[in-house]
DNA sequence: CCTACCGATCGGTAGG
DNA sequence: CCTACCGATCGGTAGG
């Protein structure tokens, strides 16, 4: 039988990325210290190593924690709504709230590992890479959805829509961690608006 | 009678900061560290901690030498162009030429800035503020005599205009930056072209 | 501007 | 999981 069980393993681990992502969040993901997260948890240098292998994967395994919380606040949330119009203002409601009161003190912990990976090669920025893939792919599904329905006001690609809603956001978040001003959450929530903004030209179906 | 001139001093110190730009641009001004940055000079570390006093110090000029490029490459071509309308449109150009161009292999320098101290103090996160603040005020004249001309189709708050420009070269520089693809800068160039879409009600005016 | 050096911290390993 | 330790590098200083 194992000193701990497998439960309390995951528990610990989950735990020791926790305070990973909290701290990556403020001096970044690079400048995290497997010797300063272990005296933040109150354990020895080589007991953290012996979890993760290496700093490279602590920080893989921090990132993909963070892209977990960013998912399970921005995205899940807005599933039960339909596809289209609908679910993209849903998720920028979403996306607004975790923009003013973020999971990390630091902001978004992807934009802050987007600006400081994206001149660097490596599986860091592979994985930031495909991250952000991911969220624009699901952005411009639902802006196909909303286009093609009609439901937009400003019809025009699909590709063009999810890129602006994603800079509205990541400027909102510079803006507001910067200031710390809530009315840049109020201007980011507008900006966002008025790219959604529905047609005039006919309702978004109800049915069919 | 000086061994080095006055000007051979700051021609010295000019080389020393292109190169503190182009590397921090890519490693972060917290990463950027004496030692690495003599050792691309060809100098000993305390030579280069003889010419600022500290890291913080070089830092702070790494910080306003960037500033000064953006400032140059940006602002400065645009203030021919007549206040308003045509000046942010003139600016805008500007700016995205840079995004796609930049003087720096990291992307924009602020914005990478802005990000990596945003959740810290000090006189580097406040520095950055005082440049990004100006920048700020610089957009909202600009929009301001824009909208009160009745040049914009969309003429909300001159707050908004200037907040949704900067979130707009701030998450294209991202998107840039991360992909490499220059649909990133025709998407953004678009979307500014959204935001000062010209008033149909009047033209500009053409004097007084 | 240099060499030589300071104590602190880096990521990681040996050995238990 | 720990202590003890490795060589490398950190920012910075002494002394010239």
């Amino acid at each position: 039988m194992p000193r701990r069980s497998v439960a309390q393993v995951d528990a610990d681990r989950t735990v020791t990325l926790r305070a990973a992502v909290e701290l990556a969040s403020v001096i970044g993901l690079e400048g995290l210290t497997v010797g300063r997260l272990a005296d933040e948890l109150g354990m020895s240098k080589s007991g953290l190593v012996g979890r993760f292998g290496s700093k490279q994967n602590l920080q893989l395994a921090t990132l993909a924690l963070a892209v977990e919380m960013f998912r399970a606040v921005v995205y899940e949330p807005a599933i039960d709504k339909p596809a289209g119009r609908a679910r993209l203002v849903a998720i920028c409601e979403g996306w607004i709230g975790y923009l003013g009161e973020p999971c990390f003190a630091g902001g978004c912990f992807l934009t802050s590992a987007s600006v400081e990976f994206d001149a660097r090669e490596g599986p860091i920025h592979d994985a930031v890479r495909v991250a952000l893939d991911r969220w624009q792919r699901v952005l411009e599904t639902e802006a196909a959805i909303a286009v093609s329905s009609g439901e937009l006001a400003d019809d025009g690609d699909p590709a063009d829509v999810a890129f602006t809603l994603n800079a509205i956001a990541v400027g909102t978040n510079c803006d507001y961690q910067l200031r710390r001003d809530p009315r840049a959450l109020q201007r980011g929530r507008r900006a966002m608006a008025s790219v959604l903004a529905p047609s005039l030209r006919r309702r978004p179906a109800t049915a069919g």
